[in-house]
DNA sequence: TTGACAATGATACTCGGTCTCAACTAGCCT
DNA sequence: AGGCTAGTTGAGACCGAGTATCATTGTCAA
């Protein structure tokens, strides 16, 4: 039952101050849905086979337009391609599986005491910070664990 | 007088288990005296000018080692271009100032209290972080606020 | 309803990065 | 020193993610 959820997503599109368009409602319900990071080929992949109207450059530019109101995040990872999550506007860091490809939100709270130390050992003024932890999730730990013993 | 750290610098490429070239420790250098964050197409072309014979693909190549041998790191900027940082293997995070573009290290240790909290609140299992604080650095901080007050 | 202007879709294009392959050379062995 | 061999180089073709262009379409405020 996608009703909360699809409401907010419209809102957040035109809260941007963007023209809600069904295309920008399919790329984000379809990132939303995923629950974990895609690549913008991957998102088009997936959305071309049932809509074959939309257009390669529409899902970029779709992508690209989360990305700046805060609806989405894009995570260069040491790849080449950039891949993207959903995220709501106060989370802005991730704890991303190894194994399962899931990503979970970070609390902001905790990067605090760095940001911290960072300002007063280095005198230096933090803007902005790109954090993005690798590793395996509890339930994918549980499971190799399990695995393993 | 570039001596110990020519010397480190030549050591560090065959500890890789790679030859060493002149090529390599041409390219090893530039990195590590730029002290900022350069793309591997800005290193090619400050090089190409004094040693023409240098290839493309070679810097491609010789940066790509540095990453693998932990000599470099690879940022991978909001933009789409890879930049690399000349790095000692125990520095992997770093502060990047976006006035001058230095780029400072990040004592580890502060990233700790992060990681266990990441570990014991989320049972998440940590294998590597991503992390680059972006913001202005003391000097240029002190700059800005003589121009202002 | 209508009209202005943002958004779309198709496609050409850019350009970072990789691949290929013949020529070369660092490093080892004698 | 001389030779061998596998790793490396350089040149350029190639790939593919992402962007620009532009005619067409659709949103939404008036």
């Amino acid at each position: 039952m996608p009703s909360r959820s699809e409401r907010s997503l419209a809102d957040r599109i035109s809260a941007g101050g963007r023209r809600l368009t069904p295309q920008r409602v399919l790329v984000a319900r379809a990132l939303a849905d995923a629950r974990r990071a895609l690549s913008a080929q991957e998102l088009y992949d997936r959305l071309h086979t049932t809509q074959p109207r939309l257009g390669r450059a529409t899902v970029f530019r779709a992508l690209e337009a989360q990305v700046q109101d805060g609806m989405a995040r894009r995570l260069e990872r040491s790849g080449h391609v950039s891949v993207y999550v959903a995220c709501d506007p106060e989370h802005h860091h991730h704890l991303v599986c190894e194994r399962c490809e899931r990503v979970e939100d970070l609390d902001e709270k905790l990067l605090q005491p760095l940001l911290r130390s960072v300002d007063s050992r280095y005198g230096f003024h933090v803007n902005h910070t790109a954090l993005d932890i690798y590793g395996l999730c509890a339930s994918c730990r549980r499971a190799s664990r399990k695995a393993a013993g």
